[in-house]
DNA sequence: CGTATATAGTCCACTCTGGACTGTATCGAT
DNA sequence: ATCGATACAGTCCAGAGTGGACTATATACG
């Protein structure tokens, strides 16, 4: 059966956003996820071809073969899919969900071992800084497109570079506070 | 069959660590987590149960019922439990995973209505200015407790409110953007 | 010419979600 | 004393999401 009237989960409506750019294949949109989303949305491999098949099945988006011997299911939006994404992108947001599972080690230290959260500790930092680089690397790109286009982009990255910040400052504090 | 081998998931982990503090009912549990961890991790109500039977089923915890007529399993560690959270909290943890709808609505504003967008940003922004109050009311409790007990607690709510104050300056930054 | 990597995808067991549903205790107001 | 609302404690289920193993073709490189 298919899910007519039910509301789509939040990454279908993303995954239809990314076919406002113009077709692409289920692997073209995980790939493009990846170096654009990721900070505040992401999905397994396996997910992006079963969102595909879903969407396919309920007419939100339509296939065709790539030229050339290569298999590859080229997908565009239906004119269903189109008024999906745009009453998606006109209505209100569900609220951000964090998930970290070394705040939930640091908060059940007293029952662990402090050498091994501060160790736990240090190698988030590391993650953290990986990150900050990351991000600030692709708004360096970013700033030398003609900014006109991607204000938004910039926008969301701008938010990736605070949280990091904010992330890294903390873990410095906290494990000066764990080195006493 | 269960899963004498594989890697618990990180859930379960926090759910075990839970009862280091003592016997409790997946249903304590869950009111727990809802005071304590929800700003890094978070559980749908049912999955607290099925978490329960898992455990159960595979002997890191056991159960008794509640002393009085009132349906209520208690639950406790086996050594095997507690085995598996102490290891936990000994190695190193999977990095934070933010999900977050409105920014994957900005990324996309250019395909659509900037004031519906605007709107959306200032729902986000209630939700964050309560969600930092909430926080530092939390802290405020804490702060009065004897804070040699909860020193952990106290570190990871820090950074609850150092991403809450984050995510209000971002926010005002992009409303003044949005409005010129 | 082999082989390593990138492309493009399938399959599956299991976990997690959100909502509907059941039933028991407790408390305030009538 | 009892009626109704709320808090407590849990079950059930369809559907969505995860992570890892797996298949198979193309292209680059030495």
């Amino acid at each position: 059966m298919s899910r007519e009237d039910s509301e789509l989960p939040a990454g279908d409506h993303i995954f239809l956003a990314f076919l406002l750019w113009g077709p692409a294949s289920a692997y073209d949109i995980k790939k493009v996820m990846a170096i654009s989303v990721s900070y505040f949305w992401s999905a397994a491999h396996s997910q992006v071809y079963q969102q595909a098949s879903r969407l396919l099945r309920d007419g939100y988006i339509k296939e065709r073969d790539a030229p050339g011997g290569r298999r590859k299911r080229i997908l565009s939006l239906t004119p269903k899919g189109r008024k999906a994404v745009n009453e998606w992108l006109r209505s209100p947001a569900s609220f951000p969900d964090l998930s970290d599972e070394a705040l939930a080690k640091l908060f059940f230290a007293a029952h662990g071992d402090l050498a091994k959260i501060r160790a736990m500790l240090l190698d988030q930092r590391d993650h953290h800084v990986s990150q900050l680089a990351e991000y600030e690397g692709i708004r360096k790109l970013l700033e030398l497109a003609d900014n006109k286009d991607v204000p938004y982009e910039l926008m969301t990255l701008r938010l990736g570079i605070a949280v990091e910040q904010t992330y890294l400052s903390w873990l410095d504090e906290v494990l000066t506070e764990l080195r006493g």
